[in-house]
DNA sequence: TCCACATGGATTGTATACCAAATGGATTAG
DNA sequence: CTAATCCATTTGGTATACAATCCATGTGGA
């Protein structure tokens, strides 16, 4: 019935993965658009960890039938960001207390690998950059520790200059399958779990900026193992603070 | 139509990804066996690369009508079998050079993260597993010797034994992202393509036996920083011999 | 009071039919 | 030999129907 008439710009080959990036979508395929925004709200927490995806209501929001939001949900079940339990719909995924364990193990390897390449490959303009970022973390700090500015604010601003500093290393590395690779676990693990615990306490966000400053310099400096190590503890430790918060909900 | 009966032996909850391994499929899910099924037949090269997945065929083969299949399809795209060219179809992903090289760096780190884990918690039986697996090589290659044998039996035994080793190495680290992570990477990267380098040359094949009994014996010794070594040698120089065939054809 | 069991509503999973849009190749015109 | 046209094939999406399944709720009995 209600049906928006679909915009044919450009023709794009899309040979890369549909959900990977959370990027606006193209022209191809309602079921990618479909999936690429709902994996879009989980990453966002719009929608929350464990809710139901009903296929009729996705459906009905996105103005479309049935079929192209079933598509995507096998999509979203293939990569890891929904459960599906037979006959009883899709689930968003809540990872347990192993799996994040496992996950973060996994993604740090991924990330130390891609530190050392950057500091292979890194640009100049790269290393600015990520100088950039850097300056982004102290604003939020500086912001959070603020008592006029909302929680809020601080910490969109703290995971926009995560995941900036982080993207930038993954350019850097030049390996487009290092790139795909983390887009997947990332799917694996939800994003912001981080920022739950580090947002409590000031010291661990200086602590943290400084883990970013250390890779970065070792970065600069062309040490790629130094990367590489820097990169694997700082990601440990964040995967070390998110089982800790865990802990708590005891 | 032709409906065949689904057998219910047995209630399956199905938390892990659809088209994650081989193993015979369940219960939950036309889509996810068909999904399941396909990537198969393309790991195993019964679908060659480049290839097009028609819908109705598939569908007609599986008995099914054309729904299931194309969620099937969904899935395989997001997994990156198979590359979905908008009003084409699917065809079955044949990456590029620069893919292979991309994907063997990130295959070589995740796998010797598994070999680094699984020094330290491999057990006897598993160690007793992995030399049962270079004896299997060791025929592999007396069969390959020997003129009598056709090219195709020496071909599956290696295939077997090298997946079997990888697989206990993987079961040894006692990480089950990265057994999801590696499964990833194995749809990216079609499995088979280190024998058709490697079934040529006798030489080669030694070789190569010599870096799994490297690998094993670093394991057993419960040193991981060599187990890791070993291992990473071992992949990245498999991703040299499939890059060198891949020159070859120009 | 509490447990076993039937019942009904909601939702998924698959089939079927239909059609617009697009694509690549064959055919035809220049 | 090239360019425009036409056409068969295939996809992508809508709509509809319906069996199977599951869960919650309520009912009856011990």
């Amino acid at each position: 019935m209600a049906n928006r008439a679909v915009n044919n710009y450009d023709r794009s080959v899309k040979t890369t993965d549909p959900t990977q990036q959370q990027g606006a979508d193209p022209n191809a395929g309602l079921s990618d658009r479909i999936a690429a925004e709902l994996t879009k709200q989980v990453s966002s927490g719009e929608l929350p960890l464990g809710s139901w995806l009903r296929q009729s209501k996705i459906a009905e929001e996105f103005g479309t039938s049935r079929t192209p939001v079933r598509e995507a949900i096998q999509s979203l079940s293939a990569t890891g960001v929904v459960e599906l339990i037979p006959n009883r719909g899709a689930r968003i995924r809540v990872p347990s207390a192993g799996e994040i364990e496992d996950g973060y193990r996994v993604r740090a390897e991924l990330e130390g690998l891609a530190a050392e390449l950057a500091a292979t490959f890194a640009t100049q303009l790269q290393i600015d950059q990520l100088i950039a970022a850097e300056e982004l973390f102290e604003a939020a700090v500086t912001e959070v520790s603020d008592a006029d500015t909302s929680v809020e604010v601080g910490r969109q601003r703290w995971t926009q200059a995560n995941d900036e500093f982080h993207e930038i290393i993954l350019a850097a590395a030049r390996n487009q399958t290092l790139v795909s690779a983390l887009a997947w676990i990332h799917n694996q693990l939800p994003r912001n779990l981080t920022w739950n615990e580090l947002g409590r306490d000031v010291r661990l966000m200086r602590s943290n900026v400084a883990q970013h400053r250390a890779i970065r310099e070792a970065i600069e400096a062309g040490d790629g193992r130094a990367a590489r190590q820097a990169m694997i503890r700082h990601v440990l430790r964040s995967g070390e603070l998110v089982l800790l918060g865990l802990r708590e909900l005891d």
